[in-house]
DNA sequence: CATGAATGAGGCTTCATTCAT
DNA sequence: TATGAATGAAGCCTCATTCAT
């Protein structure tokens, strides 16, 4: 990607995610990305498009780890466990971006709405995919495999932006080990 | 509640729904509300107090429904089915604001953080309280009942607002069947 | 008139004869009919609407002026010296106005653009009503009627601004008696 | 000139033209020059000095036909006739031209104001000259040449102008005709 | 108490101009 | 010499908040 577009991302991410979309300016984001006001421009339609490029690009790249982490994995059970993993170290290591994908992502009517549902459609697909194809392969029990999808995403996702907003940090290791064992084996003894 | 601030409030709930709380304007929640723009601030200090007081006023009634309708029932693992389904009943009926404390939530320093957490914890609370019961009474496994109840949590408001956006609809039976499935026995075969 | 609404327009006529349209800003204005800038606001819906406003109002205040003075007078020539007297009279008036109207006439794309023509288009038809009535009369012998009014108003407007521009007044007198000598008249000897 | 020069005077009148000079962006020029925006700044100071440019040579141009075109032609009244004619076909051919100069030039201060005038005086001047001739000869009857002659140069401009934006084309023989009539016997039968 | 006209800080965006290549 | 990426001043407009009625 074009660096000084990198660096607008970046210095967006950050803003956002401490102040939210709405309470960032676009000269906050140009001063800490050091550049002009209107270089912003430049590489963006207008704000709206910043928010929602660094939006599809997130999730672009977090389906992107997941998808490349979990090829050659045979089970699905291996398979989870990997997402799981994957997607707690993606948020730790991008907490900002959690949080900021979280409050954002529920957006309200704007011109790249559709655009938006159809990466973040992506992203599920593929959680989606896997739990078919262990119900296929009767590792599963899954009645509807997109709740369990989102059940898992919403575990996941919720648990790891609770930990950074009411601990400061992802607790990666101790979320992954629950979290896997519940969506596994369940709560029951 | 004063009548005059539940018609407040009302008309503040479906505007920030519609448009986002920073894209709704004081008049046209005063419009909805059909009262003026200065009685607004007869009842609450600024905005950002509507928008806090909405909050905690949410997580309080959802806490108080929760609470109200799991007393009398015996076994955790009763309860949490319980809890499901009252959550999912309530985040039908008010996917408005379901939708809205989600997006909200994560919010960012403001004047009443402090207070909105603490909401959110009592919330939370009851939740994990139910899970520490069922362990006590050997009915549950779990090794961290904080990260239990968050799972849950974001399991259920996730997959009601997943439902919502892209089905138009909490398909409530649905999700409750799954998600206590999941919760309670997990996906293993 | 509202009496705020006029204070803006008094103020804009005075700012946009001096600077321009597009060289005076908002600030300006609200400065000069020493009202916040958000008042403009409420009176007009914005800059675009304010020009337009504005030149509607003046045309619509001088066809007004004129068609009253030449009420009751009969003869076509005698209303065409009336319409020169008062026209003049009203650029040196309102030279501010004057300069405005003639300069921001001949707009651009706009979208009041239908509306002004309109206003534009009352004015010049009163004009050109006397001389079809005098041509009716027997008393003129012009071909065309439209090409003699709009010839007259031309003649007034821009010896009117001319005279504003390059010798700081409008000289009604002077210009007045050889304009009504020339288009009654002629030059020839 | 410069062909360059050229080639931005052309892709300037014709934006000017359509949109006005503030509406006009360089970057919007330069395209239509097919030069890169840089280059106009090394034919032109900035824009105040393109816009104004273009007036002088504009004025410059009339002048110059109108000077060429009454070369050797004796009496004032056939000068008149062949000016009117001259001007008309003028403003038919460059009607661009004529709608930027009559919306621009009575235009506000800027550094090439003097300039300006002085161009226009030049244009002004010619016709006046051969007003004054027309008196000494005896042949024209004006008190005041420079009323008569802002006088005429009012009505073909405006005449001219009014063709072109409410028929869309300037009826050169129709307003020739007619004007001619008015300036030299009058209206009167 | 209730209202809504008035305010002005501050946001987003444009665009003339510069300057490194 | 020609270019166009970069800049940032400045414009238009919105809207939370106040306050006279």
């Amino acid at each position: 990607m074009n660096p000084k577009r990198e660096k607008i991302f970046n210095a967006a991410v950050k803003k956002f995610s401490e102040k939210g979309t709405t309470g960032t300016t676009m000269k906050e984001i140009s001063q800490e990305a050091g550049v002009g006001k209107g270089t912003l421009y430049r590489y963006f339609e207008d704000k709206e498009d910043l928010v929602s490029s660094l939006m599809s690009y997130g999730f672009e790249r977090l389906t992107e780890v997941i998808k490349r982490e979990i090829e050659g994995i045979e089970s699905a059970t291996d398979k989870i466990k990997k997402v799981v993993e994957v997607q707690l170290e993606f948020y730790k290591k991008h907490c900002d971006f959690c949080r900021f994908l979280t409050r954002e992502f529920w957006g309200y009517k704007n011109k790249f709405e559709e655009n938006i549902k159809e990466i973040r459609s992506d992203y599920t697909v593929v959680i989606e995919g896997i739990i078919e194809e262990g119900i296929e392969e009767n590792e599963f029990k899954a009645k509807d495999p997109e709740v369990a999808a989102v059940s898992l995403i919403g575990m996941v996702n919720l648990t790891a932006l609770h930990w950074f907003m009411f601990k400061g940090e992802v607790a990666v290791d101790k979320i992954r080990e629950e979290v896997i064992d519940i969506f596994l084996s369940g709560m029951l003894n």
